[in-house]
RNA sequence: CGGGGUGUCGUAUACCGGUAGUACGCUUGAUUUGGGAUCAAGUAGACAGGGUUCGAUUCCCUGCACCCCGACCA
């Protein structure tokens, strides 16, 4: 992508009303734009990002055996009410509206219900267990305050993977999986090594439920870290007696700050009989499915990337959700050859199909170093006056590193 | 929802009960070209409504928006 052609701006200077560090970095750097409070639209930049991040959920998710679908944003009264959780005393978050036709729809603030009554139809023998279905969807909120910019909207895009099997021990296969699956996402969108699996307060359904905190100081919740095992505890259930049942040492462990990434949930059999979910088992007898929800926040694992790996120029994106691999700056200006020059290597990546942001603009040297450290691209090439036909200058963001490599470094360089 | 704060060109800000200024951006021209250049000319603004006043962007009230603390966050 050339940056001349590209729809985004940077901006020397943060909107005054934005306090959190991640939202003022990525509207200076042009990855979001604030609609209201709590609501951003991304933009060119911000979407590769979010696309990056949901590819590789997508890859674990289909790898534990996840299939993915999308469901409706608009749901239906009449099925909340059958799990009681229509009214806004029960859930205050909602956002409804009437339809002119007549009835009372409400905008998805979750999808266990729906998704598990629209099952009904569909798992009715042990023989169509297990299922694991998940979706990208946009989540509305009715907060009331939205707060940290990205981390805590009204409006946002989650991954949510529900599990549907026969019994307790189906079900464990698949949970497991699913935190080796979480664990692998972290890892790979460059967030693993400061990811917790937490043990965390289950509701109303089971004793925990298993939470991914991520350490930053901007989190919202308090965890307890064992950093041999790399295990934590939530405060809202850290108890000598949870401890012991985990098999923790009190003076072992860490306090810190984090923010929750994914939260993943046994529900066991009690929504399904609620909503009526059942199948007949290999005696014929009527059973309630096993339930389980996985969710992990997409907009806000960006939002906690932009938190935590950003230095005082701007963002740092690891390699794995980097909107582009190379950040090609050209300093040549008025000079034919240096511009033939980055053209030609610009061309040559692109065709490899390596990803890469090709700074073509007119714009002096300083003022495109500073937009591309404020962008955050892992490698920057630049091809200026310490360039020749076959080496390059590559920056290292995350380092500042300096190195000449060749272009058959640069095509193989990963 | 309780408490606190803030609304001035696109962005960041200044001053003021009496002609709203600066920087960045943007437009045009010239000179520049390895860390946000220089010069010149231009562009563009008081959240909305009401009140006090000879006169309100300024003071008061209401509304709206935004931010912060708390509460909330299956």
């Amino acid at each position: 992508m050339r940056q001349s052609q590209l729809f985004t701006k940077t901006r020397r200077e943060a909107p005054a009303d934005e306090v959190s560090k991640n939202a003022q970095l990525l509207i200076r750097a042009g990855f979001v734009y604030k609609e209201m409070a709590g609501v951003y639209a991304f933009l060119p930049l911000g979407l590769r990002v979010l696309e990056n991040i949901k590819n590789i959920v997508r890859e674990e998710m289909n790898a534990a055996g996840g299939q993915e679908l999308i469901m409706t944003a608009l749901q239906r009264k009449e099925l909340w009410e059958k799990t009681d959780r229509w009214s806004d005393e029960k859930v205050d978050v909602w956002f409804k509206s009437t339809l002119s036709a007549g009835g009372d729809v409400g905008f998805a603030w979750s999808h266990e219900e729906p998704i598990s009554d629209m099952m009904k139809g569909y798992l009715e023998s042990y023989r169509d267990l297990p299922v694991y279905v998940y979706q990208f969807q946009t989540k509305l909120r009715n907060e009331l305050r939205a707060k940290s910019g990205v981390l805590r909207g009204r409006e946002f895009v989650m991954k949510d993977l529900y599990s549907y099997t026969t019994d307790a021990a189906q079900h464990k296969e698949i949970y497991e999986a699913m935190i080796q699956a979480y664990q692998n996402v972290y890892r790979r969108i460059g967030l693993g090594d400061i990811t917790f699996l937490t043990f965390a307060s289950g509701g109303a359904f089971t004793q925990f439920s298993h939470e991914f905190q991520t350490v930053s100081d901007v989190g919202e919740d308090i965890i307890y870290i064992d950093t041999e095992k790399r295990i934590a505890v939530n405060k809202e259930v850290y108890t000598d007696e949870v401890l012991a049942h985990i098999g923790l040492e009190k003076e072992k462990l860490i306090e810190a700050k984090s923010i929750e990434v994914g939260n993943i949930f046994d529900f066991g059999g009690s929504k399904s009989e609620q909503l009526g979910l059942m199948f007949k088992d290999e005696t014929g007898a009527l059973k309630p499915v096993y339930l389980g929800s996985y969710g992990l926040g997409i907009t806000r694992v960006m939002a906690t990337i932009a938190e935590v790996m950003s230095d005082d120029k701007g963002l740092v994106w690891p390699e794995g959700v980097s909107p582009f691999r190379y950040h090609l700056v050209s300093l040549a200006g008025a000079d034919e050859t240096l511009r033939a020059r980055a053209d030609q290597l610009y061309d040559t990546l692109t065709e490899a199909g390596i990803s890469v942001l090709y700074d073509d603009r007119e714009q002096r040297a300083g003022e495109k170093f500073a937009d591309s450290d404020l962008i955050g691209i892992p490698f920057r090439i630049v091809v200026g006056k310490n360039s020749t036909d076959t080496s390059f200058e590559v920056v290292t963001r995350s380092s500042g590193e300096t190195r000449t490599m060749s272009k058959d470094e640069l095509l193989q360089h990963s």
